[in-house]
DNA sequence: GTAGGGTTAG
């Protein structure tokens, strides 16, 4: 009887890891019980490591507590099932509470201790750690001593992960990737170039490592040729590229080499529908977009937060809130990235208030904002003109979460006094500002100068940019046109010779383009090139009218 | 048990 209900545990164990429900893991645990076995080591060991798998920590840490001589093999799943679940810190504990019982670390206790040291970014506890791989022999052991390296690397600590590297007598493919990916990881591009060519047998994950150098580096020539080289290609090759060219905003190139990753065979993963949602968003292809939701749906892929976040930004960008919105409430478990692009999508799309709203529903989930978000609150106001709630908002973000605004918050809050006409609140806001104003803040200031008709403070704004973007015409063209309007013609002609003197070019029209019905149509403004734009210019006329008609008059003076 | 690819903003 007791040897059947042993074999019946082992066998239980065995299911139980692979495929449980939280539920079968509790009876599982009342099996223990019943057999008087919450002691046997091998057993408990199971338990936790399939509770971790499921990221039921509690009931783990449970079944610990209850075993009073723990052996190695538990406390190594412990401290493992602690790092999955996101509590590293729980890990080093358990780690030390392992040591001062006397017993012996093994090698398996060793990679997710120094995993928690990297996600803590403890670099003296890591290096701790490292002496004690030393001191119980383990100093030779490849797979410990690659382990470190990443930990090293991961830490910036490029000379001792270098070092480290350089003294391994054996080295295998994870070691030469984790050795490359370190140049990667430094910007050091050139070095991971001389590690991948000394790296005898140049494995898949290798070459991927050094294609995503190549992409981070801009060159998307040795990134194809290294790609088109290679022998056997993964999901992570095709991604790699996809999202090679997405940093270099070659996003149709990128859509194009995702259906030839489709068509030779690969099946794309959460990853690679990220990417290439972002792509989408970038686009603004909603027929793609929807395309690829679809395609998510069908390969019934889990939408994880980052899917999530790339689709409300593809649908936000591409005007359709609502599908943006369904997403988000669908969405069990949100990170940050997820409200950001929500909140954002609502400010971008009108939606001030609900934009603020939404903001405040997240700090009420405990969620920390970023500085990131606070340039989508910002803008929000900004688009609103809502000035005092900008103010407030603007100052909460120092006072309640200690993030000091960047360039671009004052950006933000440079536009919203400008537009509103607080143009000698701007400017003092400006002087205030712990660096450099660039382009961007004297552009939104001029840009306020211009709704309200401040040719003192604009001719400030404008000494400012000419300084800064000499070869920028639009700024001159603007002042141009304000003194113009203000009967200033002598001015006008002393900032045409200056122009003229200067050989400012002439800058490149800026175009936006919509899709309709999956046809890309693209305009810049008063061109002529779209085969409906006589069509299109007479709507135009006929909303202009009815906007007169309705009190609202155009600004088209900029126009000359 | 160790390596390689992702989401927002600018």
């Amino acid at each position: 009887m007791q040897w059947n209900a042993e074999l019946a545990l082992t066998h239980a164990a065995h299911h139980l890891k692979r495929c449980s429900t939280p539920n079968q893991l509790q009876s599982w645990y009342a099996l223990l019980l019943k057999t008087n076995t919450t002691q046997d080591c091998f057993l408990i060991n199971q338990y936790i490591t399939a509770c971790s798998n499921h990221r039921i920590i509690d009931t783990a840490i449970f079944a610990f507590s209850q075993i009073v001589n723990p052996n190695a093999f538990v406390y190594n799943a412990l401290i493992g099932a602690f790092l999955t679940c996101f509590r590293p810190l729980q890990a080093l504990r358990h780690y030390t509470l392992m040591l001062r019982s006397a017993v012996p670390p093994t090698s398996y206790t060793f990679p997710p201790v120094i995993k928690s040291c990297k996600v803590l970014q403890f670099p003296g506890v890591g290096q701790c750690v490292h002496a004690q791989v030393l001191r119980n022999g383990f100093g030779s052991h490849l797979h410990l001593q690659t382990t470190m390296v990443d930990f090293y690397s991961s830490l910036g600590m490029r000379a001792e992960a270098r070092k480290l590297f350089d003294e391994m007598p054996d080295r295998d493919g994870f070691a030469w990737s984790t050795m490359i990916s370190t140049h990667v990881r430094a910007g050091d591009f050139d070095s991971a170039r001389r590690v991948f060519d000394e790296m005898p047998h140049k494995n898949t994950a290798a070459s991927n490592t050094m294609i995503h150098g190549y992409a981070e580096a801009g060159d998307v020539n040795s990134a194809e040729a290294l790609f088109n080289a290679m022998l056997e290609r993964d999901v992570i090759s095709w991604t790699t590229m996809i999202y090679c060219y997405c940093k270099q905003e070659m996003y149709l190139q990128a859509l194009e080499i995702f259906e030839e990753m489709k068509s030779t065979g690969t099946t794309p993963d959460n990853t690679t529908m990220a990417t290439v949602i972002s792509a989408c968003a970038h686009l603004g292809t909603l027929g793609k977009g929807k395309e690829m939701h679809m395609y998510i749906m069908q390969a019934e892929l889990d939408i994880d937060v980052y899917i999530a976040s790339a689709l409300i930004d593809m649908y936000a960008k591409c005007g359709v809130m609502e599908r943006a919105l369904v997403v988000f409430f669908k969405l069990q478990e949100k990170n940050l990235f997820c409200w950001s692009s929500v909140i954002d999508g609502l400010a971008y799309n009108g939606y001030a208030e609900e934009a603020l709203a939404m903001f405040d529903k997240m700090e009420k989930e405990k969620i920390e904002p970023t500085h990131v978000i606070f340039l989508s609150v910002l803008a929000a106001c900004a688009h609103a003109g809502l000035v005092e709630e900008g103010k407030r908002r603007f100052s909460i973000m120092t006072s309640r979460y200690g993030i000091l605004p960047e360039i671009e918050h004052y950006g933000c809050m440079v536009d919203l006094l400008s537009r509103v006409g607080l143009l000698e609140e701007a400017q003092v806001l400006i002087s205030s500002m712990r660096m450099q104003p660039n382009s961007v803040i004297w552009g939104a200031l001029l840009g306020g100068c211009k709704l309200h008709k401040n040719l003192e403070i604009a001719q400030i704004a404008v000494d400012r940019l000419m300084i800064l973007e000499p070869d920028n015409s639009g700024y001159y063209t603007l002042l141009v046109n304000m003194f113009g309007e203000a009967n200033r013609w002598n001015e006008v002609a002393r900032i045409r010779g200056i122009i003229k003197e200067r050989r400012v070019e002439k800058a490149l029209p800026g175009s936006s383009w919509i899709e309709v019905r999956k046809k890309m149509h693209q305009f810049a403004a008063s061109d002529n090139y779209h085969p409906s734009s006589k069509q299109i210019y007479q709507i135009l006329d006929m909303l202009d009218s009815q906007l007169k008609v309705l009190g609202h008059a155009a600004q088209l003076d900029l126009v000359v």
